[in-house]
DNA sequence: GTCTATAAGGTGATAGAC
DNA sequence: GTCTATCACCTTATAGAC
């Protein structure tokens, strides 16, 4: 039988990170303290220490993290030849990221004041490159005649603020399916980019 | 000559909401604390409680206030007659309005989990009065053959999604002047839900 | 109308026992 | 690896002087 207090350090880690994304995105990280935490994950504030350096530190491992997993998953994800493909590519793997995280978005989108500066700069870098990736696609069929947008910068934030706008009335069981969701989602990006 | 202490109660009121808007736009509600809103104004702490019975009901009023102005606003404004009309004009309106005042925007989008149960459901209430506007122009337009929007709850929240978003990078004297975002931006919504 | 002083309690982070 | 105890400080809100 295991001992009420020993060696959790493979388990605890992950529980903090856990327990501080959950806490932060109900009631955001000002809002938080490091003893709800420890008390979500079931130990004494001290405790948390050996996990993270400090609050600001566990908010930053955070949002570094999902940015970089946002990255990754789009790197690893199959893509058309064509812009039209890519695009459509890009939407419903936008979508469907972003839904399977909602925590993590919603810290990603509305912690980023509580960054330090240093922080706050290497986090707008990962999100500048997620955005290049939408905006090269949008270069690149405006180029070849497939898009008409008179500004890909433009076009690229109304798109994501568009994508990422389902995170905030989505519910899972409702009265549409994810694929139904991205299919009409699909069907108003690429009209509002067609040529 | 003014007396360093005397009647300022209808100079004070609202130099209280405009440094609690500020600051609460910038560093969120729970990073404020009452203090720092006192230093903003000029005053000690102990003297807010004059103009506001406590922290959450200064919130609420910000809140409350700036979304009856949206809707007290939208009804005095001019509209088309057609649906596409009425569409143009609103996310005109809607851009302008909301670029007009981006600290009350920002507090009414990131603060919602602050608010006390009861005060929640009013800010609710009112934003869904507000975003049954777009709704109904998009569901007169479908019915009128003029839009091709297979769900109007969708269609209205991608393109608030979308037009709330210029927020997020417009900057006063930047590249694009507040007309030409507006004319990009109309261009991309009436493509998005055009028949 | 504003001030100072204060109540009652929460905060992040650390030290040292086990 | 976790706990308890603690430091120094900040928090909202109120009472009473001026």
């Amino acid at each position: 039988m295991a001992r009420k207090t020993g060696s959790h350090s493979q388990i605890t880690g992950p529980k903090v990170r856990q327990a501080a994304s959950k806490l932060f995105a109900r009631h955001g990280f000002a809002a938080v303290s490091m003893r709800q935490i420890a008390s979500e994950v079931g130990v004494q504030a001290g405790a948390l220490y050996l996990y993270t350096p400090d609050k600001q530190s566990l908010l930053f491992d955070l949002m570094q993290g999902h940015m970089q997993d946002l990255l990754t998953a789009w790197e690893a994800q199959e893509k058309g030849r064509g812009p039209l493909e890519q695009l459509e590519a890009f939407v419903r793997f936008h979508i469907g990221f972003h839904l399977d995280r909602p925590d993590a978005v919603f810290i990603a989108y509305m912690e980023l004041r509580n960054l330090s500066d240093e922080n706050f700069a290497v986090i707008e870098g990962l999100r500048k490159r997620y955005e290049d990736v939408l905006e090269s696609i949008l270069r690149e069929g405006q180029q070849a005649g497939v898009f008409a947008v008179p500004d890909t910068k433009l076009a690229m934030m109304a798109l994501i603020a568009m994508l990422t706008g389902v995170n905030t009335w989505y519910r899972e069981g409702g009265r549409l399916s994810r694929d139904k969701v991205e299919a009409i989602y699909w069907d108003m990006a690429r009209k509002a980019v067609a040529a």
